[in-house]
DNA sequence: AAATATTTTTAGACTAATCTAAAAATATAT
DNA sequence: ATATATTTTTAGATTAGTCTAAAAATATTT
């Protein structure tokens, strides 16, 4: 039996040690979840007994398989929910984050391999991330952040990092979606801004926009 | 803030006390809940604190307006998933009522609404039960139950009161659905079982069968 | 290498929900 | 009306998850 809060403290993990791979720090968790270091001493020392995780006092901690195929379940239901919302119940992209954040945790497999037929097996989720298949295989996405792509190139926008409304509903309201063609026109060395042209217009977007917003090069 | 446990209880008491109409006692919603008294007592002073039901010790406990607000829309957040789960996602009308035990359980005014609509507003779900609107408003269904049906009398099968699997399994291998027409033929007094015909059987149903299916004549 | 700062763990307390066992209140039977 | 049975409540523990404050370990500076 796992518990929604195991569940919850697994996923941080997992997308915590999915950008660098090494062990995850204690602070970093806490900070993911919102708690404090002590809470998630306490926790990882559960998911180690529990077999979830590998945990040496002090060392930080890492996913054992099992616990990476329970993340990855987590986030393939999370994924096909934020589908389903947008697809079939006219959510936007920025208001599926909370709701599924809840319906990750609902625990029935022909639930969510009937609801994965439903939505004709969608291979992405609202916000460009990849959606695992039944057996946890996913593709790792092609994609650099709009602060590392050149000026004078030509991009496409693939997805974001921050899922937050606030953010999804600044790309809104700047014409910015996935699939919306950017090229990168100047790069400002005081702040570290950059100036970008859309199809119908040139924004200047700050730095924090530009650390959020994955692009692929065409 | 109301937690998913004292949903559950508040949920057990609305279904106890729209049998008979007085308050509920203690014994009665331990047993619908599956724990023991002592937790119960302990639940119906918390829920009468937060107003969502009216206690005086020893006497029994009833739902303020807002406990039966409360249940009523999770009421109504049940039998819609169980109507999605059936329409949409092809599950068997016996094996809903595990999984819209949890989806009732999510907090979402818009998910609801939006689900309400995309399945076209149904007014009954998938075990003859009628689902509440937004208001709050459903009409009282017209039934009786088979044990008390009349010889020679014909009906419609209009719902049932046991939605456990075991149940709707015996109902589906004997040909038993909603809509089913109904002619009791016979009442057997020394077991009360009872000889109904159907539209190309006669079947003879035990007497716990018979309490928990709802007719309507016609 | 020692001093200082940061990170992590431990100790002890709290809340929600549960349990068992005993006490108190209410209902039923003689 | 008294004795007995049943129901309900209380008292005291337990588990999951959280917190604060203090101690221990590790990392960084000087
Ligand atoms: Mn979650
Ligand atoms: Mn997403
Ligand atoms: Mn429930
Ligand atoms: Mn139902």
């Amino acid at each position: 039996m796992i518990t929604l809060t195991e569940e919850n403290y697994i996923k941080a993990i997992y997308h915590l040690s999915s950008n660098g791979e090494k062990t995850v720090n204690t602070n970093a968790i806490a900070s993911a979840m919102q708690t404090k270091a002590s809470s998630v001493t306490d926790m990882i020392k559960k998911l180690s007994e529990k077999n979830y995780a590998d945990y040496k006092k002090y060392q930080g901690v890492t996913l054992t398989s099992e616990g990476k195929r329970v993340a990855i379940n987590i986030i393939r239901k999370h994924r096909l929910w934020e589908v389903f919302l947008v697809e079939k119940l006219n959510f936007s992209w920025d208001e599926v984050h909370e709701v599924a954040e809840h319906l990750e945790h609902i625990k029935s497999d022909k639930l969510i391999d009937e609801l994965d037929a439903f939505l004709e097996f969608p291979t992405y989720d609202p916000h460009g991330d990849p959606i695992p298949d039944k057996e946890g295989n996913f593709k790792h996405i092609e994609k650099i952040v709009l602060a590392k792509a050149e000026v004078g190139s030509t991009y496409k926008c693939v997805g974001v990092d921050d899922t937050s409304s606030k953010f999804l509903k600044y790309l809104d309201s700047n014409h910015i979606a996935l699939g919306t063609i950017i090229t990168v026109k100047h790069k400002e060395p005081f702040d570290n801004s950059i100036k970008i042209a859309l199809e119908h217009s040139e924004i200047v977007v700050s730095q924090s926009v530009a650390k959020n917003l994955y692009l692929k090069k065409i």
